[in-house]
DNA sequence: AGAAAGCGTAACAGACTTGTAACAACAACA
DNA sequence: TGTTGTTGTTACAAGTCTGTTACGCTTTCT
């Protein structure tokens, strides 16, 4: 999960950065609308957070002007305001919640997990199986059979969605989008170089491999 | 299934040709809308990305000239403007679709995937089955019985569409056509070459033929 | 039978893909 | 502050894919 932060104030936009990333969300912070919503259009992110006051334009502003742009990311707005109008005007320009500075981490948390919540309502699971693959991700750990993965974030962001999607092929340039949150190319190995080191512990100890190359394409996980 | 892109950002464009090719499409991409129409005259497409702004000619105007050609390939339109008006005056000149920039490149597929959905309720599958012969074009393996054949992508899609047209002659031309995306005689023995090498992992380890030739015209593939 | 056309396949070269090691930048942490 | 771990980039080797050419075999036709 992607979370872009639009917020000013160096000490708050810090404070939010750490947090959500010690709750397992990556963050992207950046202290003006401008910034942000460029961010928004080389980047996916699931949620955004926006602050009510920015320097050179209105939070309300920058919110419309990303709705007309058709964009429908989930947006929690900060506001240091109390009155109804200014929360009537927030949510009419398109946000889908607002906190009132001060506020609680634990409470931006839990609001956050509902406007993320996809219209699907998927439920997340929280292991994943795989044949002898499991993945926890409530105590982010992953294990073959016995013996447990030691994986870096990232690896771990790799094979939690590559077994979202067993059996199926999935593409670099989709999991760029996926994990990386890019909508780019890089133009480097940046997936082969996560993949093999992904292998090295998921595959290399064990006799049989579950991740399978498709040339031209990219890989698949699958049992057996 | 070929998609033209006619889009003159280069970025894009090979951003574009990327993704589409490791979902399994084929692409041409062009950065004027006089090439793109050009290269619709010469060869064969499923789909049409266009970009709304493109140089010397507005993409709505090309689309009014594929249009008035009495060409319907589904054309989906890109576009960075989002009025109502924008909107209906693409629709109007007969795209089947648009999407607004900046766009996730797993909703162009999923879009893509609607447009190029052939009119009669055919159902994708997902597996091809013939005799002891399958096909599985989401993990994008092939067996013959419990052997698994080990193809190059364009053998697969060669395999592909034989196994699409069973027990029907299928000739060269339309092989080109379909598989390579030509409409050209090559003059070359290309299509026998890959057949060959098609044989060589499908019939040739096994004792009985499914893949024959028809002398003059092409090749049937078929159980027993 | 002989000629011509059709076909299969081996060999080749160039282009492209992929995996991996090495390195640098950076953040986390004690 | 130094140490450790993580991540992205670069470079390179190995392997794979694909279109062309060449050549021999088979079929067809006169």
């Amino acid at each position: 999960m992607h979370i872009l932060i639009v917020e000013d104030d160096a000490e708050t936009g810090q404070y939010l950065e750490r947090g959500l990333r010690e709750a397992g969300w990556d963050t992207q912070w950046h202290d003006t609308p401008q910034a942000g919503i460029l961010a928004l259009s080389s980047h996916s992110f699931d949620a955004v957070i926006l602050d009510r006051m920015l320097p050179g334009m209105d939070g309300v502003d920058a919110l419309r002007l990303i709705r007309a742009a058709n964009v429908d990311t989930p947006v929690l707005m900060l506001t240091a305001r109390t009155s109804i109008d200014d929360r009537v005007e927030g949510l009419e320009a398109g946000a889908d919640d607002y906190l009132i500075k001060p506020f609680a981490l634990s409470e931006l948390i839990a609001r956050l997990k509902i406007i993320t919540r996809r219209p699907k309502h998927v439920v997340e699971e929280t292991q994943l199986m795989l044949g002898a693959l499991t993945l926890d991700r409530v105590q982010r750990t992953a294990h073959r059979g016995d013996v447990a993965l030691d994986l870096s974030p990232l690896e771990f962001k790799l094979l939690d969605y590559l077994m979202q999607h067993p059996g199926e092929v999935v593409t670099r340039t989709i999991l760029l989008e996926k994990v990386w949150g890019y909508r780019f190319d890089p133009k480097t190995s940046l997936v082969q170089t996560h993949m093999s080191r992904l292998r090295a512990k998921v595959d290399k100890p064990f006799d049989t491999e579950m991740i399978r190359t498709v040339r031209g394409s990219g890989y698949v996980i699958s049992a057996q």
